[in-house]
RNA sequence: GCGGACGUGGCUCAGUGGUAGAGCAUCACCUUGCCAAGGUGAGGGUCGCGGGUUCGAAUCCCGUCGUCCGCUCCA
């Protein structure tokens, strides 16, 4: 209703687990990923960010494994859970001998395109379905043109595809979604004490933007559980609607992913220092996010409904940092003398902050709409300030005003949405 | 993928065979002038889409797409 996300193409009756993001969507899923990237990236001097291709060379997908596992006809074991391809075995499970067997079905969880203008093999391409190998491949070239040691880590935003069995529960899980990875490269000693450093850190990050303790926990894997690339997986689950979901997973990826890529392209893919003549294959600690999903547990939190003046109101108590605006403002009467004012003063809090100039209908009204979609502070303009040269900020979240000099604004904005 | 339910303006819904309705929301003007829902008026729906039955379908039938729930699945 409020603009966050729409159906995809919903004038064509949309498709199935594809979602548009609108103005205020937008502008709020941006700024989780920049909550991200100044957590991970920019507040740091051990990691580095890349931007790599979405459609690359399918040696790296059947390196990684994925070639293999996600386009093959495959039958799991009812009994014992486990998955095999099914041109290679017959009627009964080779590990437990049941025969209760699901049917084959190819698991095309890549999506395939072509690159050029012929169909054909030669020009088969597939859609990334995830950005993590974005980061290996790139290990060496990061490494040296960097001037790189570990422990050092590659960070990278950006789209992936999986053509999922089961979407669902709106953005949660989707075909087409935005990842938010890094890949954590350590010595091979190190790499129990840093994972256990990426779980406390991340962990931590949600809470600061606002997910609630009581709805966030870290679920250490079981092994059986682990995925083969892993050796300790824990994941970050926040508590949707319909029960625990992850909204991270923090994996010791060990060094399977740069040996299998040293083996496929004969390039060595190590750490090698000079001085000591140490030489060795890093460990990977990964935390990969979902950008998406960590949006709308973001959403779920801040929603809150409370009374002001005997009205019940809906309010999204967002992070300053998360809000699609920071800050509106409101001319208290439509009357033509304050708009001039109004704009000077919209025009100063955009030189810093999203903001939203809004003149319709009661003031009481405006304060309820920037309150429905998390605008932390309101500037009023009225018909003193055009006298005194003062405005009055509002707070979403108390609803106080105070009034202060139109020279001291931007100031007391940054003290109150970055404090 | 299987089973079930549902699909009428932005939202919530009424309308069960005879020329599309309400409240809220939106827009304009007026009013008010610091915490929404005063006044007047306006825009907006070929009732998800396609086909069939019928003189006539939002209403009945079939198909399809989409959504939700359950199962299954979940690198």
């Amino acid at each position: 209703r409020r603009g966050f996300v729409f159906p995809s193409a919903e004038i064509y009756g949309g498709i199935r687990s594809t979602y548009d993001y609108g103005p205020l969507g937008t502008l709020m899923l941006r700024n989780v990923k920049d909550a991200w990237w100044r957590a991970m990236v920019q507040e740091r001097d051990d990691v580095v960010a890349i931007d790599a291709a979405i459609l690359t060379n399918p040696k790296v997908w059947e390196a990684s494994g994925h070639l293999a596992t996600f386009t093959d006809p495959l039958v799991d074991c009812r009994k014992c859970n486990e998955r095999w391809r099914a041109d290679q075995i017959g009627d009964t499970c080779p590990n437990c001998g049941s025969s209760d067997l699901t049917e084959a079905r190819p698991f095309n969880l890549m999506f395939k395109t072509f690159v050029g203008p012929v169909e054909g093999d030669a020009s088969v391409a597939y859609l990334r379905p995830e950005t993590a190998q974005g980061m290996f491949v790139n290990f060496a070239n990061v490494m040296t043109s960097m001037r790189l040691r570990p422990p050092f880590g590659i960070a990278q935003l950006g789209r992936s595809f999986r053509n999922e069995i089961t979407p669902g529960n709106f953005v949660f899980r989707t075909r087409e979604f935005e990842q938010m990875e890094m890949e954590f490269f350590v010595p091979p000693a190190e790499d129990a004490t840093w994972f256990e450093y990426w779980c406390t850190e991340r962990l931590d990050w949600y809470r600061r933007y606002g997910i609630p303790e009581q709805r966030l926990r870290l679920r250490h894997h079981e092994t059986e559980e682990l995925s083969h690339y892993s050796s300790a997986t824990a994941d970050v689950e926040f508590e949707f609607p319909w029960g625990w979901g992850e909204l991270e997973g923090i994996a010791n990826r060990t060094d399977f992913d740069l040996k299998a890529h040293a083996a496929a392209s004969g390039v060595r893919l190590e750490y090698f220092d000079q001085a000591t003549g140490e030489r060795y294959v890093p460990h990977v600690i990964e935390p990969a996010a979902g950008a998406t999903r960590t949006m709308m547990a973001f959403l779920l939190s801040a929603y809150d409904e409370d009374e002001v003046g005997g009205e019940r109101r809906a309010v999204l108590r967002l992070h300053p940092r998360l809000s699609p605006y920071q800050v509106a403002i409101l001319p208290l009467s439509k009357k033509e003398e304050l708009a001039p004012l109004a704009r000077e003063v919209a025009k100063i809090c955009r030189s810093r902050y999203m903001c939203e100039y809004d003149d319709t209908q009661s003031i009481g009204r405006r304060y309820r709409r920037q309150d429905e979609i998390g605008t932390p502070l309101c500037v009023t303009v009225d018909f003193e300030s055009l006298e005194d040269h003062a405005v009055t900020i509002r707070d979403r979240d108390t609803t106080e005003q105070v009034r202060l000099p139109i020279d001291q604004l931007l100031s007391t904005l940054v003290a109150r949405l970055e404090a």
